[in-house]
DNA sequence: ATTATCTATAGATCTATAGATAATGC
DNA sequence: ATTATCTATAGATCTATAGATAATGC
């Protein structure tokens, strides 16, 4: 499926805009509020759209809060997901992802909040990260590179240490974020069965930039 | 400090349970919506408690789910401390902790989902079970039993697969809690540094009941 | 001509409080 | 006599919609 087909008309784009500036304005509050309790009236003036129109978009906010996480977790993804295009080895696309995301923390702050809020239902979702990531760990196990039974339960324990990487981010911003990523990584690399002296060398490698 | 002095007479004591019942509905709301939009009314209601008695307790409906989710997150930590009383090797203790929180998605269902829900952010608490796990780890690293350079970035790699388990018991009921659970824990020993096979025994040891 | 947006508003719902009622302490 | 609870309600706020306005397609 092709990630949503540019739209033709100005019709379109303008309809499309007005959706997207609602979509913004949630992410906005999620990230600073953490809830969903604002008004649509609220939610409508921070997008700056007529309140009217969210009618023609969302049939209610739970709608409309779904939509907005979505749209963050599937950017966070792509962000990700971009930086390690030419990475083959699981176990540094597993530090490298780690790596990036506590970066993430500076340069993309509101990402990030929403990340550590709602992140974790989302582990197993079938969008966002959560399925190249199964990917990664199921090429690793076959191939030995990784020693685990499941890697759904793998899923489980990667994802799990990445939310708290990003809730530590978040609640100690005096630590070294880069080292803290880079020393959970290695663990979470001892944890899937890469020898130590390995897991640590993988995850001190030279990282791209990010945004 | 005492767990609150039980209450003398039976004015104080019918207070206390007033405030305790509007306390109950708004873990039970908390547990089923995961939001926290329901109206004072409602919460009143399902208290069975009138309306007006609600702000003899708290001033806002943010005071009231705070007190809910700390309730939630100290039952917790008490549960679990219990079973764990007589154990002193420091893997063990984070074993047990693992297997004793994946039966309670059995067994207490509703403190289940506010773990789920609002955990994370309480990884680094002074309360509820997070000090207590970093001591232990604290003390594992000490004694040579665990391998890890930094307690505070091991207690968010624990506490953080911790949640996944919550995340995954409550996701795939259909998996097998108590062999996940063990399987994870014997991971996150892995990542502190203890042999795979070390890992494993000490994740089959036999458990205490929880309730 | 069509379609999305915007403004205005009716009706519902919610919060916070005032005053009456019930329960207990001393 | 004191204190918490309960009922009733005023005023504020919110949702959802109806109808007017503005922008574009063909």
């Amino acid at each position: 499926m092709p990630t949503s087909a540019p739209p033709k008309n100005r019709f379109e784009r303008r309809r499309a805009e007005t959706r997207h500036a609602l979509v913004r304005a949630a992410r906005q509050i999620l990230a600073e509020t953490g809830d969903t309790s604002a008004s649509i009236q609220t939610i409508a003036e921070r997008a700056d759209v007529g309140f009217g129109s969210f009618y023609n978009h969302f049939e209610s906010k739970t709608e409309l809060f779904d939509a907005a996480v979505t749209d963050a977790l599937e950017e966070f993804g792509q962000l990700i997901d971009e930086r390690v295009d030419g990475i083959d080895d699981p176990a540094e696309l597993i530090a490298a992802g780690f790596r990036l995301t506590a970066r993430m923390a500076d340069s993309h702050p509101e990402l990030t909040r929403i990340l550590r809020d709602r992140g974790l239902a989302y582990i197993h979702s079938d969008r966002g990260l959560a399925p190249r990531a199964l990917r990664d760990l199921e090429i690793g196990i076959a191939s030995g590179r990784f020693d685990c039974a499941d890697a759904t339960t793998a899923l489980s324990a990667v994802g799990g240490t990445l939310m708290s990487l990003v809730a530590l981010r978040i609640a100690r911003p005096d630590l070294d974020g880069d080292e803290a990523a880079s020393d959970l990584a290695a663990m979470v690399l001892r944890m899937l069965g890469v020898p130590s002296d390995d897991a640590h060398e993988v995850t001190r490698r030279p990282l791209p930039d990010l945004g």
